[in-house]
Order: C-alpha cells, then structure tokens, then sequence
DNA sequence: GGCTCCTGTCTCACTCTATGAGACGCTAGT
DNA sequence: ACTAGCGTCTCATAGAGTGAGACAGGAGCC
C-alpha cells in the first residue's frame, strides 16, 4: 500500500478508507481494518464519520461501500473530461468499428470513466467504473509510461520506453485472453497525463499487431481530447440554481 | 450553509471544500474561504492537501476544483445504482417517447448520475452531472418529499404531503421554462430514498397535467429500481485484478 | 514612482482533537 | 460452557490541526 501523505493524517487515512472500497468493494469493519492497517477504533471511526456525510453508506449486512454522495460528486468532477472524452469516444468506436474507453488512473489500478460500444456483434464491453490494474492492459501500459512511479510495476522499462516514444501502446490477450487493445495518452494543460484512450475488441478481428491499424485513429482521438480540455484543464461546470 | 457534522472535525471541512466546490465550480482560495466560512489558512492546508491527495486540483490559474481520482470514485460508487438505472430509464424514455432522468440528493442540490435521451425531435436534454436546486422541479420535489429536512426549504408542506401520498410528484414549467417533468422516489432496503426517476420533456406535447399520462409508466419504473436495488442497497462492484 | 488592497503562502505557539489500548456485549461455532 | 471474532464505546494521552499573524507578489489607482 503506497499512501501519499498529504500532511494532514486523518484525510490521508479518509482517503485510504475510501480507496480501499473503491479497490475491493463492500468491506466488512474488519477487513477495512485488515487492508488499510489502521487501528479498529481508528477505521470504525473514520468510516462511520464517513457514513454520516454520505460519502459512505452501509448495506445491511453492516459492511461499508460508497455512498451516493460520491456518486454525485463524481459525476459532476466527469463533467471536464468524460464529457469531453464521449463524443470522441464514440467517433473512435464508429472510424474503427470497435469498442472505445476512456480510464483514468486511481491509485495502483485504472477505472472506466466513459465507454462507447460497438452496437452489435462480436465486441469487448468494459462497464462503466470497472478497475483493472495499472500493469495489464494498454490503457494501464500508457497510463503507467508516462508516470514518474512506473518503477515500482513489474513492467519492463523497455517497453514503457517505446510506449513513450511511439505515444501509444498496444496488447494482445493481456488483460483479458481473446482481446487485444491499443490506448493513447490524453494531457492536460500542463503537459501531464490525466487519461488513456482505448480501443478493444477480439484478436480475431484486430489481429497481432492492431497498432498498425489503429494507432493513428486511437492517437488522433486523444489528441483531440488533449486540445479540447483546454489550457485550463477542464471546462466550468454548468451549474444551475 | 448547514454543516453536518460527522464527530471529525477536519473530515467535515473537507467534505465541506469538496462539496462547495461541486455546487459552485472551480473556486479561488479566496472564494473557497468565503462560501465555507473557513480561516484562511484552514482552507489553504485542506485544499492543498486533497490536492496533493488528487481529490481535487488546480487549473493553471490556481483555481481548485474536483479531481480526477473522484471522477473515478464517482464511476465505481456509480455502478450500483446508475448501472442498474441505465436500463430502466431506457426502458422508460422508449415507452414514454421522453428523455428520462436519474438524481440523487448532493447537499441542498440534485445531481444528475444517468440520462437517456430521446433520440430525436424537440426534447429536454439534461447533461450528466447537471447540479439543479432541490425546491425547483419535479425530481427536486421528491427528493425533499421524501427526506426530513423539508422544512428548511421555501417549498409548500402540503404539495410534499401530496407527493408522499401519491408517490409521484410532477411540475410545469418549474425547473426551466417550457418543460415539464414527473418523478418517482427510488427506495433502498431500509426504506430510505435514494434517488428520483424523472421523466421530462416539453409542455407542449406533456400538458399542464403531464402526471395524468406519465406518473404511471414513472413511477413503476421507480419501483423496478427500487427492488433491483435489492434488500442490501447496491449490488457488489465488479473488480478486476 | 509610491501607495493601497487583495491575493496565495508560510510559520509557530497553543489548544483542542484525533488516537488507540483496552473493555464490553453480542453472535456463531464447537 | 467455552472460545473466537465481530462491532461498538470509553478515556487518558500525545500529538495533530488550528488560525492569528507575517510575508511576498501582483493589480489597480493616484
């Protein structure tokens, strides 16, 4: 577990509780205790806190998940980029005739934010909030080359060094066996990567190599992603009132 | 502002930060230290700290708003009862020939966490995310019918009377000029509400009394919901590892 | 130029808050 | 009856968060 410290200990540990459910979903008080470390007082405390405001809620077995409140919050934080990233998604999904999906990376994993699908037929469907880990896959490959702890993955540096210099990457029965994907970064003003673009779909139809077809149109879509969140990162959101 | 508090007080400022922050867009320090009261300092460090934690960043003009990593958050906690939305309400917008909404409460506001829009024609488009007040419009309506703060807010005692006892609520023109909407409360296993279907669409074509039509096909669609939704609250997320 | 006002940031002494060992009651299993 | 494991609660203590205040930089004004 790599905590970031943020300088102020009882949010770093909020934090860590939360991430843990997003991680591994419903936990009981005890396995919240077990997978964060804290003491039991500590975590029923800052769990139960965390309940009373919403951001977690408790079914009635008593195990802890995320509340609605996140939900709500995270649709309004998905404004900037999910927003930005569906109409490209789905020209993406239409030019390549594939599935599209836009991750953004969240502690050691990546989550779904967005998705576009193939209407029919043979097609790779990764829902909306899914966590797949960093190292597996080529939207965690991408994800993972151009951040600065890729060391810490048991990821060959040589790859991420191609990836790096390509400005894509592709797998084939990676992170799931009969499909094969090619994923592009998404930067924000500041030159720092907030995304990856997917394309994915079975091998049978994108082959050994699917960077030689796809690479161009999946780059292209997060270029227009990257120019379209603006020097500013992300747009206003829209609030009415 | 009405501050709920958890018994831990830096985690309620900082779910305070958090959530001025959805409501009011990307904020100044200066603005984030007068809507919530905060010292300076105070809402410095905090900001500064759900920064460094990723629940929150800056845009290049030092401004704070929400992070990616609740993005990501939103998306899991999403999964239990947007996914199990996303269906319903496609189901509902065919048979009704409206687009259809699903909200929950954020704080004295309702945030939009699943549409389906009516693909064609004159419609009511609603952005995922889209921050709307609690006393205005239908979906507003129900979420105070339903909660046990009604009071604080300048709405009738008896329309809510009237929504509880119907269990649907439907408004003219309210929300936004020239459109109409009907809405039903989406219970979990406790009996507690936690989310509003809602149906809208222009007056024209919905009537002055558009309940007469809709509140039927609303408010079975809620009721689908509310049993999918399944005695614990939500389904367990799906995670990949 | 000099002046004022308003930012964002940082420090530091003080205080109040979060902490966690420990205890308690409960349920399930043996 | 006994044990093991759970969720919950208390309370003395340490240590963490607090906010007045100071500082530097920028915008606007005279």
């Amino acid at each position: 577990m790599v905590s970031v410290t943020s300088g102020i200990q009882v949010l770093d540990r909020a934090v860590l509780v939360i991430d843990t459910l997003a991680r591994e979903g419903p936990c009981s008080l005890a396995d919240l205790q077990r997978s964060t470390g804290l003491a039991r007082p500590t975590a029923h405390r800052l769990a139960i806190a965390l309940v009373r405001q919403g951001v977690l809620s408790r079914d009635d077995a008593g195990r802890f998940l995320l509340g609605h409140r996140l939900a709500a919050w995270g649709a309004v934080a998905g404004r900037g980029l999910a927003d930005a990233g569906r109409p490209v998604l789905a020209r993406l999904g239409e030019t390549t005739g594939e599935s599209a999906q836009l991750y953004v990376r969240e502690g050691d994993n990546r989550v779904c934010i967005a998705v576009h699908e193939r209407p029919s037929g043979l097609r790779d469907t990764v829902p909306l909030g899914a966590v797949f880990p960093l190292d597996r896959g080529s939207g965690g490959k991408v994800l993972l080359a151009f951040s600065d702890d890729a060391s810490r993955f048991e990821v060959a540096t040589r790859d991420l060094v191609t990836v790096r210099k390509r400005g894509w990457a592709a797998t084939v029965g990676e992170r799931e066996a009969g499909v094969a994907s090619v994923s592009a970064p998404v930067f924000d003003g500041s030159g720092a990567v907030v995304a990856a673009v997917s394309v994915s779909g079975p091998i049978d139809r994108l082959g050994q190599q699917p960077g030689r077809r796809l690479a161009s149109a999946v780059t292209e879509a997060a270029a227009v992603l990257s120019t379209a969140l603006g020097p500013n990162g992300k747009p206003a959101p829209v609030t009415a009132g």
